[in-house]
DNA sequence: AAAAAATTTGTAATGATTACAAATTTAGAG
DNA sequence: CTCTAAATTTGTAATCATTACAAATTTTTT
């Protein structure tokens, strides 16, 4: 908890209970939830804790780097207390996100590309995870 | 207009009217349109175009394969009728959006993690184009 | 202890997208 | 050509994630 308490510090966002309570689920949950997930989670524990809060805190992460922002998914947002490099996997099925590692590729993407100045860079591939894809091959089967 | 009309049959996409007119859009405009800009901009010469038939038509093309859906801008899908790969920038400021052509990187990304089965792969650039990057220092000097 | 600043909260608004049923158009059979 | 069914389009209402905003609470400064 002390550790969730520097990391924000780090990161030049005093902290509080909200904040430290919302940063310590995103770090401990790697299922890249959305704003509505983390405040049903925390909800039990923070009776007070209001929904607009868990907008307000995850927006500030995101502008002190604190966080990732993935708007992989066209419906929500989700977030990644995990802001160093890698990939993610989006299941069309069921919606889980998984992180996919990914070899360096700096020589391959771009830091700078003519007069636009990078600040993140993302790879998102979409598919069917295994249960997702066992369900959508029996559907196929029963209309043929 | 002809070509339009093959391109939609050779995706098993049914021509009409509308959906001609929504993919000629597409392919003539590279700047990754929103439903409702697509609307806007072809209403005038189609009085009784409904803005669901413009949601309806671009998920068929999606799902046909016949466009990209890119989910780069949280707060809006923007629509893509170049489904060859390559990458896309989006300014923080201004919301446009840049192809931006890809060096061969098969051999880094996968197409096939674990138990999960990828359809598609995305990369996606975000930060500020010159116009946007220019006026966020004006702005960081009037702060100080 | 009082005042100011920062944070949190609850409610109302916004806006993109979808659901749905009616209207229109298209395609096929006779 | 005429009738009927299927496909497509349309308009309106609903949904739902996110934001705006002002009041309430907490924290910090004086
Ligand atoms: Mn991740
Ligand atoms: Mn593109
Ligand atoms: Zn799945
Ligand atoms: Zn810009």
């Amino acid at each position: 908890m002390e550790q969730i308490d520097k990391y924000l510090r780090e990161h030049d966002i005093k902290p509080s209970l909200q904040r430290i309570a919302i940063m310590e689920y995103l770090q401990s949950h790697k299922t890249h939830p959305t704003a509505d997930e983390i405040f049903n989670a925390l909800y039990p524990s923070i009776p007070t804790l209001s929904k607009t809060t868990v907008y307000n805190t995850l927006k500030i992460f995101v502008e002190h780097n604190a966080a990732l922002c993935l708007t992989i998914d066209d419906k929500t947002a989700h977030f990644d207390g995990d802001t160093s490099f890698h990939a993610h996997f989006f299941c069309l099925g069921c919606g889980c996100i998984y992180d996919i590692p990914i070899a360096d590729i700096s020589n391959v993407l771009k830091t700078e590309i003519d007069d636009l100045t990078i600040t993140e860079t993302h790879i998102y591939y979409k598919g069917y995870c295994k249960k997702c894809l066992e369900e959508k091959l029996k559907k196929q089967k029963e209309i043929n």
